[in-house]
DNA sequence: CGAATATGTGAGGAATTAATCACATTTTGC
DNA sequence: GCAAAATGTGATTAATTCCTCACATATTCG
C-alpha cells in the first residue's frame, strides 16, 4: 500500500489545507485511535472537503504516515533544542538535562506520542521512528562523550546511549500517563535519574 | 460498550468453540492488527460459524478483551513459574532469573504481547493489564526482599520493583523485535543486567 | 485580461462489515 | 427413548466507509 503524498501543495492556500488535515488527523488519532479514524471526519475537523483530502493523501494510512513523519521530526527537534539549551558541567547534571529534555519534547498530549509509536509499524514508518530514536541516541552519545571520565571505562557509549534512550522514552510515557506534564512523575523521575547514573558510573563487572 | 461474554459455555463442545475463537482472534490480531480484524474471518479461522461467535461475544471488542484476559493471565503465570524454578543465591543471580523469566514468559510471538498492550486501553482492559504488571512487580519485590542486604538501604523495594518491571518489559520487547527468542538480544540483555544491578547496589546519592 | 494551471467541492458508487434471526443439530437429564 | 435445553449454522440486512469524478472556484503569469 502506497502511503506517499499524492502531490505537493504549491500555493500557500494548499499548504494550509494539508497542514489542517495533518493536525486534524493527529487530534482524532489521539482521541479515538486509528481504527475509529474516518477520512470524512478528518476532512470535517480540518474544515476541508473530502475531495481536497484525497487530492493529497491516497488513503487513510497515508494520513497516519504523514502524522508520524510530522510529529516525529518535531519531537526530535524539541529534544535536541531542550538538551542544547543547557550546559551541564557534571555527568549528573547531564543526565538531568536528558530527562528534562525528554519530558519537554513530549507533546502535551502524550497520547499522540504513544499513538505514533503504535501506528508506525502498521503504516510503513518503522524506519522513520527508528531514525528519530537514533538521532536522539546520537545526541545522548555526544553528551556522554563529554563526560567520558566520569563513566565506567568499559562501557560502550553508543550501547549505553541506546539503552538510556529506551529507558527515558518508556519511563516518560509511564510517568505522563499518571500525571500532568508539569509535575510529571516526581518519584518516577528521581528513580530514573538514579537508575541511569548508577548504570553509567558502576565499576565493570565480571 | 459492553465487552463481557454473552454466556458461559457449559458443554465441552462449547468450551472448545470459545477456545478456538480466542486462539483465532489472537492469531489474526498479531498478524494484521485490530482494525483489520473481521468477525467473519475470526469465525472462519476458528472453524466456526459467525452465529456461534456472536452467541458468546457481543462484538469485536469483546473478542480482543477476551484475548487480553486470556494471554495476560498466561503471561503472568509463565513469569512466576520461570522465576520460581530457580533458587538464586545472590542478587546478581536473582536479576538474571528475572531477566530469564521475562524472556521465557513472552509468547513466541512478541507481536501478540505488543498487540495486547496496545489493545487493552481501547477495549476497557487497562485495569487487567495493570494487574498483570503489579503481580509481576510483586514477585520482583519478594525476590528483592530476599536479598535486602545486598541492596542500597535507602531504596524502596516496591518502587524499585516497579521500575525494574517496566525496564524488563520494555527491553525484552525491543530485544525480541530484533532477534529470535532463543538468542534474544545478547548484548541488550547483558546491558540490562548491568543496568539493574548497578541501580540496586549503588550507594545513596544526595 | 484571459488562458492555463492549481485547488476546492461533495454527492454518490462500490465494497466491506458488524450483527441478527429463524431454523438445524447435538447433548443432557429424566 | 424423549422432551427440553444447549449449541451450531449462514444467508441476509442495515449501516458504514473508502474513494472517485465531474464540476466550480481561485491563483498564476504572460
Amino acid at each position: 500500500m502506497d502511503v506517499n503524498p499524492r502531490k505537493f501543495p504549491r500555493q500557500a492556500r494548499a499548504r494550509a489545507t494539508v497542514e489542517a488535515i495533518v493536525v486534524a488527523t493527529a487530534q482524532l488519532l489521539t482521541d479515538h485511535g486509528f481504527e475509529a479514524l474516518t477520512t470524512a471526519e478528518v476532512a470535517e475537523r480540518a474544515g476541508v472537503s473530502i475531495g481536497s483530502l484525497y487530492q493529497y493523501f491516497p488513503n487513510k494510512q497515508a494520513l497516519a504516515a504523514a502524522v508520524v513523519d510530522h510529529y516525529g521530526e518535531q519531537f526530535a527537534d524539541a529534544f535536541v533544542e531542550a538538551l542544547g539549551a543547557r550546559a551541564p558541567a557534571t555527568l549528573a547534571e547531564s543526565v538531568d538535562a536528558m530527562i528534562h529534555a525528554t519530558l519537554v519534547a513530549h507533546p502535551h498530549e502524550p497520547a499522540l506520542h504513544r499513538a505514533m509509536i503504535e501506528l508506525a509499524p502498521r503504516v510503513g514508518r518503522v524506519e522513520r521512528t527508528r531514525e528519530v530514536a537514533n538521532r536522539i541516541a546520537g545526541e545522548i552519545t555526544a553528551e556522554l562523550t563529554r563526560h567520558r571520565r566520569e563513566i565506567a571505562p568499559d562501557l560502550d557509549l553508543a550501547d549505553a546511549a541506546a539503552l538510556i534512550q529506551l529507558v527515558l522514552e518508556t519511563v516518560s510515557h509511564r510517568a505522563l500517563q499518571h500525571h500532568p506534564v508539569s509535575l510529571a512523575g516526581e518519584g518516577m523521575v528521581r528513580q530514573c535519574r538514579r537508575l541511569i547514573i548508577a548504570y553509567l558510573t558502576s565499576p565493570s563487572m565480571g
